[in-house]
DNA sequence: TACAAGATACCGACTAGTTGGTATGTAAGA
DNA sequence: TCTTACATACCAACTAGTCGGTATCTTGTA
């Protein structure tokens, strides 16, 4: 009935991207702002779209699943985290930065959005298992990353190899907790005094590797 | 029309518990268990008042928003988990288990679903702040009662006053990190790990303080 | 170079179900 | 009779995910 005029006249082409990996990209970095931003709880397709400017079809055309592209967000927050930790670690190894600063940046780093977003994730999987099944292996590679990261910036003179992975460990733990602690309150004392007590608890023992073996 | 015939015949007159204490006791006892089992995320309504065995109404009756609930709930579980540390320290000072044991249960406590319960809904405050409001003040006087827990457990002979409260500062720091860590991965090795590290880095200089003053 | 055929990227209306919260009514106790 | 403590039906907003269809790119053939 009435064929011709039905047809609708909102024939507004669309003009589409057509650039797989620009929309994928987008989609990720849209999940990750809004993961910082809403936490997990809050963390919906409809805002993620709209701040990506994709479609719903093209997020379910590379995604399967809404936690699939959480996991793929997860793991670029993960990797940018390993990535900021080993600069700093380069940096304090080649002299560009002093101890304190790099116990000062470290701990910002795990204060920092990128880290604080990743716990809300974290949280969220305890309760689904489908995300935390997506999640699971970032989290291994996650921590021999850390593992490496310490034991690539510092010698330990004295420690077994399992004393001093125990140690790095430890150290994970007092800035996971203490960045935990910071979503509440964080203060420049806090700060310091955090910064201050690390650097005696965890650092007093350790020497920094020196970057460049030959020129030891 | 028709409406004596339609006038419903399941007119189960439904028998009311009117026990305002027990309801609201009902309810923060499944808003608990919800959290433990489904996280933040999950923690929808209509479970738990089915756990609770409370009608909808029962429960805007006696709390404005969901949100309040939670909130109740969660001081409900601090409460519980100072009531446990609390014991854990009496414990200790009056000789019933040794030192090891007592940073043992400590941990324990601290990966309890107790305590990772409560990771959950602070982090969920991150991005709700009428949550937050709500929360805030139970917060604070957590980590009022955290210090005192320790303060009044032990003595750091040759500390300072503030210097002190930052050791403890710290211990919480790590037992905060590793509990978190325990919701991906945790082994007996790893919990006898930690509570050796923690021992030595934290108990060390320690002293635990005697129960009662007149006997020391 | 031209054109057809097929594959891939994408769009947005729609569905089935859930959400927190409310309006209204009713039973129990003072 | 009046208040408090509850129960139930309902609502608007939002949820993840699907589906039919469309635009664009790629590739094979002439």
């Amino acid at each position: 009935m009435a064929a011709d005029t039905n047809s609708i006249d909102k024939r507004t082409p669309v003009t589409r991207r057509r650039d797989k990996d620009k929309t994928i990209a987008a989609l990720k970095r849209a999940a990750r702002q809004q993961l910082i931003l809403e936490g997990g709880t809050g963390l919906s397709i409809q805002p993620i779209l709209n701040m990506a400017g994709v479609s719903r079809g093209a997020l379910f055309h590379h995604f399967p699943t809404k936690n699939h592209l959480i996991a793929a967000a997860f793991f670029d927050l993960m990797d940018d985290m390993a990535e900021r930790l080993g600069a700093l670690g380069e940096a304090l190894r080649e002299g560009s930065i002093g101890r304190s600063d790099f116990v000062e940046r470290v701990r910002d780093a795990y204060c920092s959005d990128i880290f604080v977003g990743s716990m809300d994730i974290a949280v969220k999987t305890r309760a689904e298992p489908e995300l935390r099944a997506l999640v699971d292996e970032g989290v291994d590679d996650w921590y021999v990353v850390l593992a490496a990261f310490w034991q690539d910036t510092f010698e330990l003179p004295g420690f077994g190899g399992a004393e001093a992975d125990q140690h790095w460990v430890m150290a994970s733990n007092l800035l996971r907790g203490h960045a935990f602690a910071s979503i509440y309150r964080s203060t420049p004392e806090i700060r310091r005094a955090f910064c201050a007590s690390f650097e005696e608890m965890i650092l007093a023992q350790a020497v920094i590797k020196p970057l460049s073996p030959q020129n030891g």
